[in-house]
DNA sequence: CTGAAAGCGCTTACAG
DNA sequence: CTGAAAGCGCTTACAG
């Protein structure tokens, strides 16, 4: 491990003044091909390693980028972080990333250590919960900086939202429901009083008074044993529930499973379940879940563009954008699926 | 956006030079109370942020550390993953994730842009395959970095290899099986060849020749949708088969979803199936399947130390780390579960 | 087309 | 206990 060849012993083995060396690393066409050709040889031989972090203290603009994400083990959050790391590094950016499991004091750290790396700009998909979040550092620092999949700080025009449309997406699914025939249609799973989960709630609300029916609402904690759990909570206290629009995936997998242990079946002639994300196990679990498609990979992609077209080229996103999603039915709620794209 | 303050404007604010404000960032004991809280004052009015890039310039050690990762959407390594940079996160250390798709070219592309940011070092779970896969650049690069879970680089020397001991594993599994009663037991999953698949092949081979029992192995694509396909083709081509042994649980639950289907029951009495990860999803299916657990967040954090210990320590770590498994018996495979511990 | 010089924001001996 | 100076590896005008 001995010390890195730098750019002058690159200028010395070739020749030239280190400057000349600096403007061959940027593609500059102000040097002769002959030259260009003689400095990468040097580079070559000496096993030159181009210290991007020198560069940067000069000309600033790191090239790194920061993901913190609320809950990385939650396949949809995976999903989301996966897919915008890899569009960032096409993009010849790399991705910091940081879980901060759902606590914000947590999320207030690793925001400042990814300010201190001095990344460009950062993406939050934010714990909820108050005290300091972390996004005052972002201010102070000046830097670009998106909260999406969830909104906790108010101050879009600092901090741009966004997220798939969930109300309409818990408004596609209630009426999908009701089409089907069920009438008793139960929200499983979601913490009340949390953005998301008030945004699920109000399309599936509305949608019900509009057909002049009650709603049912049973949140909690959002993972596979709620609703497995729910299963058996949903036979015995409420029976005639015919339907369940789960708050998350997850629930609806759970539930799926729950049902199979007591024997409840699922789908037309039992228990209707609808999930939402569409995360890629529904298309795997027996029957196979119907939920709302947030083409979570697509909206990755999107963000990368977005935080790259601020970074690079000044275009500040909009306050607030919730891309369309649909519904994609399978087994579990309807007899007839709708065709895979 | 404007120019972030320097420690210059620091040591203006405070009337100290530069150099005493540099000793109050490092919190040396050289500096008064009294000037410390003057500096600390002078930081806090200003909105000074450290510039970690600068510092590092001079005395090299970035405090980054990069993550490349054959399959981040596999949660078996997101769990890997998310826990390394937990422990990471809460020494000091960010880091820097990239997933590779299964890919050496994309491997070998992030590996180099990962030097060029100047990581001080590196955990590479490896894609299979040839070509450049980027450990020539590291070795360049003289940087400290392990190849962890598979192994695809020979020179454990330079970089040491560490995983579960996957031969004990399904050694285990296999055991348990034979002990239950089953007599035709499958193998279920893993492309023939790779490392891993060998290794979890060679325990359960091992056992049942022990056992004077034939072996049956089904390799494939070791995702979900195989594992359902596989439970038609297990029927209909190998009724005599009274239990599976699965190359990891996403082919173990896939397979128990593929059994829901075509109605066939799972556990004693019926086909009894184990997987091998013991990802948490095993606990909240059902039946609950029965795994091998590796305890990859444990592994996780290990990892973590290890990588530290090299970086900061200088503790270069064994070529070959094994850390051993053990069986997590669920209803998929036995009446009597084990205790969860 | 190429070189000499200053500077990016910090740390590190070295004086005092 | 604190300050002046050099240097980390690069880029950026500015000369030539």
């Amino acid at each position: 491990m001995e010390r890195r060849p730098t750019i002058i012993d690159v200028a010395r083995a070739a020749g030239v003044s280190k400057s000349t060396v600096s403007l061959v690393l940027q593609n500059s066409a102000s040097v002769r091909a002959e030259t260009r050709a003689a400095v990468r040889a040097a580079m070559e031989a000496l096993g030159y390693v181009y210290n991007r972090a020198a560069a940067n203290l000069r000309s600033s603009g790191a090239g790194l980028i920061g993901l913190v994400i609320n809950d990385l083990r939650n396949p949809f959050f995976t999903e989301f972080a996966i897919s915008l790391q890899m569009a960032l590094s096409e993009r010849g950016f790399a991705a910091v990333l940081a879980n901060t499991d759902e606590t914000p004091a947590l999320q207030a750290q690793v925001i400042g250590a990814m300010i201190e790396h001095g990344v460009s700009a950062l993406i939050v998909s934010p714990a909820y919960g108050g005290g300091e979040t972390g996004f005052d550092a972002i201010a102070r620092a000046g830097l670009p900086a998106m909260q999406v999949l969830r909104r906790v700080d108010g101050r879009t025009d600092l901090f741009p939202f966004a997220a798939p449309d969930y109300p309409a997406g818990s408004r596609l699914a209630t009426e999908h429901l009701i089409a089907e025939g069920a009438r008793n249609i139960a929200f499983v799973g979601g913490l009340e009083g949390r953005m998301v989960t008030e945004e699920r709630l109000a399309g599936y609300r509305a949608t019900l008074a509009g057909a002049g029916l009650a709603p049912l609402v049973l949140p909690g904690r959002s993972g596979r044993s709620m609703g497995r759990a729910m299963a058996r909570r949903l036979a015995e206290d409420h029976p005639e529930v015919d339907a369940a629009l789960c708050f998350n995936d997850q629930v609806a997998l759970g539930l799926l499973s729950g049902c199979a242990e007591i024997g409840r079946p699922v789908g037309p002639g039992g228990l209707r379940i609808v999930g939402f994300d569409d995360i890629e196990d529904c298309a795997q679990s027996w029957p196979p879940l119907s939920s709302v498609r947030c083409d979570i990979a697509g909206f990755g992609q999107a963000v990368a563009a977005t935080i790259l077209a601020w970074v690079e080229g000044d275009v500040t996103p909009p306050a607030e954008d919730r891309p369309a999603v649909d519904l994609v039915i399978r087994a579990s709620s309807a007899a007839q699926p709708s065709k895979e794209r």
